[in-house]
DNA sequence: TTATTATATTTGTTTATACAATATTTGTGT
DNA sequence: ACACAAATATTGTATAAACAAATATAATAA
């Protein structure tokens, strides 16, 4: 019988792989758009609020990488105008967050690309084993 | 029934999120003895060719990111002495890596604490399920 | 009101990473 | 032997990340 440490710690290692090599082949992607994953992934997250404001704990909470710095990866996303920032006037603590119309214009010439990109990573799997998939990972980044 | 694209997204955002809690709690609890994930994981790649030396690409190929700098993280464990460097005889281009004594002593203190953190990340999955995952993950990861 | 604490974001600094360019050695073809 | 290409590792440089400290505003308590 397989030893359980032997067992997670394969586990463990797989998915680090597994997770940088999706996060390689999206940046490659990204790359001809200079644009890096993170910024592209606060560009998602910013087109889900449908129009409505995050502010910066929001998107942080939701970010794929924990990053103390999400001011500076804001900063650049302005400097691209594909977002803008204003501060909250309800709590001047605050800002807003918002993707503008070039930000949603790039993520729309993204879209396509991405999905390719995605099937790509998933290829090896159908459907039935990428849904197990989801629900195992969800299980352990879910908890707590 | 759900779109596959919608799936496809929804499971590689899981996969880099998990991957990246994975990867931020093993790093923290690598912090105490002032190495990294990568380091660590460079030692463990060493430590399994017992006594054999491994050369650079050798040890890029099976590291956890690409990494296209594996010298400089190598400068850092030598400086460390934790590993050593020669010049392979055979071939001159070719270094070749070991792991030293206190190398592994530092690995040997650390495979309890590490063991507990891979079980802590994978604590919300069984046995059975474990084993699915990693082979989900190794049918992406080993596939090319 | 004033001092203290908590919240939200920004900034400084150090370290790590990506990417490209540069050696250095070996292999190949002429 | 020589020129040229390939393999292997290192280094330079720009960008990104981690971590801690600082700033600014708001909430609370004395």
């Amino acid at each position: 019988m397989e030893g359980s440490l032997e067992l997670a710690k394969n586990t463990v290692v797989g998915l680090l792989k597994a997770g940088n090599k999706a996060e390689e082949h999206l940046n490659s992607t990204l790359k001809a758009f200079e644009i890096s994953l993170q910024q592209f992934n606060v560009l998602r997250i910013l087109r889900g609020r449908k129009g409505k404001a995050a502010n910066l704990n929001t998107v942080q909470k939701r970010m794929i990488h924990k990053m103390s710095n999400t001011s500076r990866l804001i900063d650049k996303l302005i400097e691209k105008k594909l977002v803008e920032r204003d501060i909250c006037v309800e709590n001047r603590r605050k800002i807003e967050i918002f993707i503008t119309k070039k930000g949603l214009q790039v993520l729309e010439d993204l879209d396509f690309k991405i999905q390719k990109t995605e099937a790509e990573i998933l290829n090896p799997l159908n459907f039935d084993e990428q849904k197990a998939l989801r629900a195992l990972i969800n299980k352990i980044t879910l908890k707590n």
